[in-house]
DNA sequence: GCCAACGTTGGC
DNA sequence: GCCAACGTTGGC
């Protein structure tokens, strides 16, 4: 099992919209970044787990789990020009961005701060907190994942 | 609202 | 293929 992160603004989409979509699943569409894609095309897994990050927001920090509850397939946003994050280029012969399904788990009994999350020496190399990282998909290892539950 | 960091675009 | 210009992300 794998564990990842998934940043979203809670303005946009929060932990309690997830909670609150039929099933607490959604699909996890918008993603315009290769890397991101590439993790969810290639290595994430039914059943993987998640961590909830809310991003451009007051307070930034992970806030849920949820998981996989279906993996990739294509991202039908990208062909509607009505949608934000319509991309003219994806042929849907041969989409170029995809998207997984996710489904809330539970929320964190506080929010764990990006702040906390720099502090703390044993997140060395956590994707998150890498400067200038800006990638709304990552993976977190098994003893980061860990670590961070106990802090909760 | 500012701005650093980064990814993408497009001229050459 | 280089790289300057531009747009976006996202913390602060």
């Amino acid at each position: 099992m794998a564990y990842w992160l998934i940043k979203s603004e809670p303005e946009e989409f929060s932990i309690d919209d997830l909670r609150a979509c039929p099933r607490g699943t959604e699909h996890w569409d918008g993603v315009r970044n290769y890397q991101a894609r590439n993790y969810m095309r290639d290595e994430m897994k039914k059943g993987d787990q998640i961590f909830f990050y809310h991003s451009n927001c007051k307070a930034p920090g992970i806030v849920g789990i949820a998981r996989v509850a279906r993996e990739a397939y294509p991202d039908h946003t990208a062909f509607d020009p009505e949608d934000p994050h319509y991309d003219a280029k994806s042929d849907p012969q041969k989409p170029t961005w995809c998207m997984v399904d996710v489904k809330f788990v539970r929320t964190l009994r506080r929010n764990i701060t990006l702040a906390e999350l720099k502090a703390d020496p044993a997140l060395e190399g956590l994707a998150l907190v890498r400067k200038g990282n800006r990638l709304s998909v990552m993976p977190v290892s098994e003893d980061h994942w860990k670590h961070i539950l106990d802090m909760e």
